[in-house]
DNA sequence: TTTTCCGTACAGACTTGTCTGTTTTAATAT
DNA sequence: ATATTAAAACAGACAAGTCTGTACGGAAAA
């Protein structure tokens, strides 16, 4: 079966660190065969096009931060607690791999003709993410209308997102801790 | 004088286009010359390699975007004002340019390895930012001790990112607008 | 035995940057 | 005003290397 090869995990572990560390356009389809340690036709065997495999890791990215990151909340409880794991996570995340910022907004910004899917395997990341917000908002103590629960996540998010950026221009976690602090006030 | 040439300006039009629209690694050279009406022996007179097209590129575009930001903030009055025009002004270029986010983080999440002058134009525009920030929150009425001006400065500011990432996500001016009420309320 | 993978050569188009030689522009000298 | 001279921009061929994607023949594995 394809979709569980040999060929395709290899390939997949490759560029997760290569389109992360590199960019997409500065990884060639040589380096990835070379450090996949495949050959360059069972890789075209398994991915039509360079495209395809961006596609795939994307697709891959996604599901697996989510899987990751709900691993990583395990053992915290609903409400702020969840909602502050989600700048833990950033930041432990981002140490790891040494500020370079999102996986997914990076691809974006880099690409700004990107095809539907990758665009689309993007967009549902970012909408996991709102609405786990707004269930976690919802659970709080304080009472808040739909409207008032709407607003915040939208805030939570536009922080989220803005200390991913100054984090990685920073190259340090301090605007990861800020934001979290800013979140925490918020949400009481 | 190479410097104010025409060659130059021209050269540098272009590429303000061409590498918000496309990216930098997606223009090439020969689409640079052609596109300026230059030719290539011209090009490579006045700059010693694309890379150096880059950097002379970030460092106009950081000394442009200021002047324009200052031009559009005349007759808006200090404090309150001048800090949302930070946000009327970005979602003006949003729409302008149809959404592909901030020039600045573009290049350097595109780019990892950015050469130290690059690197260093993109964070003098921040520092201005951020400069801006504090001076204009100092002048507002509610007495402020200068940890907390800090604090508020960085929270616009990470709010400004934010809504730059979202609105180039989602294609559209709302979560600028959204960032800019958030604003405006802490403000108070 | 049939699928999967391998190694490598190759096509064809693209890249950046160099080089040659010509033409235009503009300032200075007559 | 006209002739001279030096700088700047021109067009375009070319080098050397990169890129993605294909093809072919053989080896390993299920």
């Amino acid at each position: 079966m394809k979709a569980n090869s040999k060929v395709r995990t290899r390939v997949m572990d490759t560029v997760t660190r290569l389109f992360y560390d590199q960019g997409f356009q500065a990884t060639g389809i040589n380096q990835i065969i070379e450090e996949s340690e495949v050959a360059k036709a069972s890789l075209y065997e398994h991915f039509p096009s360079k495209e395809a495999i961006l596609q795939a890791y994307l697709e891959d990215a996604t599901t697996r931060w989510r899987s990751e990151f709900e691993e990583f909340c395990k053992g915290k409880s609903a409400g702020e607690k969840k909602i502050l794991a989600l700048f833990d996570f950033r930041k432990l995340l981002a140490i790891r791999r040494g500020f370079k910022g999102c996986t997914f907004i990076r691809v974006v910004y880099e690409l700004p003709n990107l095809d539907e899917a990758s665009l689309a395997a993007v967009l549902r990341y970012k909408e996991y993410i709102r609405n786990m917000l707004k269930e976690n908002i919802a659970l709080l103590p304080a009472k808040r209308s739909p409207r008032e629960i709407e607003e915040l996540a939208e805030m939570i998010m536009t922080l989220y997102e803005g200390c991913g950026v100054q984090s990685s221009l920073e190259r340090g976690a301090r605007p990861i801790d800020s934001a979290r602090k800013t979140a925490q006030k918020l949400l009481r």
